[in-house]
DNA sequence: GTGCGACGATTTTAG
DNA sequence: ATCGTCGCAC
């Protein structure tokens, strides 16, 4: 039979999802079951046989990472280049909406996104402006407040204080920090979402003029979206739009995050979807399987679905327990040896816990051992203090009235703009309604000389940057603004290690502007683009993507990736579920999809993984091994015994380290191996001394070579001295001598 | 303006 | 245990 080239790779299931006649289509798609797959060709089919112009197809995504596959699959599929598509994340898109209407949503042309750094720092001004204690309203909170009013579409004027004081003042900040928001052109990640959502609803023209272009809209992870964001879907897709979206209810971990659920029933209650399941998994073994569709079933209200797959058979789950946190370490660091050893690379092999606090014991082992890993999640790159900073001065430049960033710099490097100072000129801005930056002006005449000085000395300081800056090509203005401010020689000065790597991360910050390449500027500036780039893709975490490492991550930051071989660690009551979840019936059955998509993450090997005893905020406690043990089927478990030459300490000196005497010396000071972004490794090429010499450095004395990263100039060396612990240096600075 | 010690919190996190 | 924030002393 002649199939359609498009279909012919593709199951029976995904067949009939991506072949569906146009109109509203709820995917319910298993882990490991082709789902990207599915979202790409069913783009490329509209396209091709139903003769969608490109234009009228919008692709959303949760992640910049997603997006950009899409596109990517996409493009491949058609054989054209995708920037006709609109793809991208839901805060993507609806800042490209804004960007272009945002004379209609009512914002400045210059408007600028706030992350949630910024935006706590201006609801904790906003809270001591009102003379509110700190202890009470803590900013995190109140912030989290506001936010999740935004993510259930709820302005100040909707909401109801129901006779709550405490509600009644959440809702008076939300007002103010809003009005301020207003003032300043700023607005957050929520805002974007409930912004793009708003302008389609109350501008008519606006709305039709989008529902008519995008006839056909793909969304990914539906499992995810938010109240706001299945609203602006509705909005878009009502009068005949065809929704096709894609989801799995057992994959749903981010409740928490505004994240509902229901959205799926919702869906297809809503738009009467047609309903495709894909089952059919081409990842994990049938044990692993049979595995997760254990623990998933404990469940109730699923939509109903369950893995299989093709090959049968599989290694059986191993499950150790271990003594302690310690010794969890060991068992998982001679697995890893032993897959070392068999010739699998290390990337093969990911570590899963469920606290970022867990990551450190693991960490000890491996770099005893000297084995290279990498760790998820983190400060990722525009968020790092040192690009933060510099960006602030750019935007000052761009928006003198943008007060977060003047608080941020007003007074770094020091200039002597004391406390008092500002405490001044924040109570005359408020006054007057003005913003900090023209606050200066009125507040200088009655300050003592020095003080006046050095807040027009900033101003002026500011100024002589903009000007530098005109006409220059974007990494000019930014090196420009690095170099003028000061920032520069200010972390130069800085004890040498951190400074050494801010000073690189700042020149890294001028190598992404030399590569930055805007795709959907709606004729932004080109500044202007970057700082909003800057916020809206806040880069990687870590850098030494490419080299050979085993993973290290959460189990939510596992969502979406899959390993040969996984080790799902810490299956303990109270950690994993956690204590919270233990305690609240409610909140167990997500803990229990987490599990699911731990699980799932597996294709070949799992191990699961529980202590006896644990060291926890510096106490050590006892915990029962997880009920989630007990849910998987036995017969697929195999209980790992640790050998004899395991060194146990005795049960009466449960304190003492496990640790073997010929790696002792490694085990000692925890120097958190993250490193800066701007180590690239270049796999390949050799190193300049082999890992394990022996050095001396003319300051830190002898040590050890634990490994390189990066190569030229900016070849970074990790040794481990024994005076004065584990350092990141420089290594055509470091000076070191191979004994 | 800097540095140090006390204090408190400590699940998960993309944009 | 550890990390970040805050207040106070130099």
């Amino acid at each position: 039979m002649d199939q359609h080239p498009l279909l012919a790779p593709l199951n029976e299931a995904q067949r009939a999802a991506v072949a569906a006649a146009p109109g509203p289509v709820l995917v319910l798609a298993g882990a490991g079951s082709g789902k990207t797959r599915v979202l790409t060709h069913r783009a490329a089919w509209l396209i091709l046989e139903h003769g969608l112009a490109p234009q009228g197809l919008l692709a959303v995504t949760f992640t910049n990472k997603a997006a950009a596959e899409m596109r990517g699959r996409i493009e491949t599929l058609l054989g054209i280049p995708g920037s006709a598509l609109w793809i991208g994340t839901f805060h993507g898109i609806a800042h490209r909406l804004l960007r272009r209407h945002w004379r209609e949503a009512g914002l400045p042309q210059t408007f600028r996104i706030q992350d949630e750094d910024d935006q706590q720092r201006l609801v904790r001004r906003i809270i001591r402006e009102q003379q509110l204690d700190e202890q009470r309203w803590p900013p995190r909170e109140v912030t989290g407040f506001i936010n999740r009013q935004k993510d259930e579409g709820r302005r100040p004027p909707q909401l109801e204080d129901r006779g709550d004081p405490t509600r009644r003042q959440l809702i008076r900040i939300y007002e103010l920090y809003q009005q301020r928001c207003n003032q300043q052109g700023l607005v957050d990640f929520a805002e974007l979402l409930l912004r793009a959502f708003e302008v389609l609803r109350d501008q008519p023209q606006l709305g039709a003029h989008y529902r008519s272009r995008f006839r056909h809209l793909l969304v990914d992870e539906f499992q995810d979206t938010n109240t706001i964001q299945y609203q602006w879907l509705r909005l878009l897709a009502t009068d005949g739009g065809a929704p096709f979206v894609v989801g799995d209810d057992d994959q749903s971990i981010y409740r928490w995050r505004g994240a509902r659920v229901e959205n799926m029933q919702q869906f297809r209650r809503d738009f009467a979807a047609q309903v495709f399941r894909l089952e059919q998994n081409y990842r994990s073994t049938a044990v692993i399987l049979g595995a997760a569709n254990a623990v998933i079933a404990k469940n109730r209200d699923r939509m109903g679905k369950e893995l299989w797959t093709a090959a049968a058979g599989g290694e059986p789950i191993r499950v150790y327990a271990a003594f302690n946190e310690r010794d969890e370490a060991e068992f998982v660091l001679e697995r890893i040896r032993e897959h070392q050893r068999s010739g699998e690379p290390l990337a093969a092999c990911a570590i899963l816990y469920r606290s970022n606090a867990q990551s450190r014991a693991f960490e000890e082992a491996l770099m005893a051992a000297r084995i290279p890993y990498r760790v998820y999640g983190g400060l990722r790159f525009f968020e790092r203090a040192e690009i933060k900073d510099a960006l602030a001065y750019l935007r000052l430049t761009q928006a003198p009235a943008d007060d977060t960033a003047f608080e941020r710099i007003v007074n770094l490097p020091v200039r002597g703009i004391g406390a008092a100072t500002l405490e001044q000129l924040r109570a005359v801005a408020r006054q007057r309604e003005q913003s900090l930056w023209d606050a200066v002006e009125t507040l200088a005449p009655e300050l003592p000389a020095r003080a006046a000085n050095a807040l027009r000395g900033f101003r002026a300081l500011i100024a002589r940057i903009t000007a530098g800056i005109a006409g220059l090509e974007l990494h000019e203005q930014i090196r420009l603004a690095i170099e003028a401010s000061g920032l520069r020689e200010h972390y130069a000065r800085e004890k040498e290690n951190r400074g050494e790597a801010r000073l690189e991360n700042l020149e890294e910050l001028v190598s992404a502007a030399e590569g930055f390449a805007p795709d959907d500027d709606e004729g932004l500036p080109p500044l202007a683009a970057f700082l909003a780039h800057a916020t809206l893709e806040s880069g990687e975490a870590q850098a030494s993507a490419g080299l050979d490492s085993v993973q290290l991550m959460t189990l939510h930051s596992a969502k979406g990736l899959e390993f040969p071989t996984v080790f799902i660690v810490g299956l303990e009551e109270g950690l994993f579920p956690s204590e919270q979840a233990a305690a609240d019936a409610d909140r167990l059955p997500e803990e229990r999809r987490l599990c699911y998509v731990g699980i799932t993450r597996a294709m070949r090997r799992l191990y699961l993984t529980h202590a006896e005893s644990r060291r926890i905020y510096g106490r050590t406690g006892y915990r029962d091994p997880s009920r989630f043990l007990a849910e998987l089927p036995q017969q697929a478990l195999t209980e790992v015994r640790p050998r004899i030459s395991v060194s146990r300490p005795l049960a009466t000196d449960p304190g003492r380290p496990i640790v073997r005497p010929d790696t002792r010396a490694w085990a000692a000071p925890a120097v958190s191996p993250r490193r800066s972004h701007s180590a690239r490794p270049v796999p390949g090429e050799d190193t300049p001394m082999p890992l394990g010499a022996r050095v001396r450095h003319p300051k830190f004395g002898e040590g050890t070579i634990l490994r390189f990263e990066g190569n030229g100039d900016s070849r970074q060396v990790h040794v481990n001295f024994e005076r004065a612990g584990q350092k990141w240096l420089m290594f055509s600075l470091a000076r070191l001598e191979q004994l």
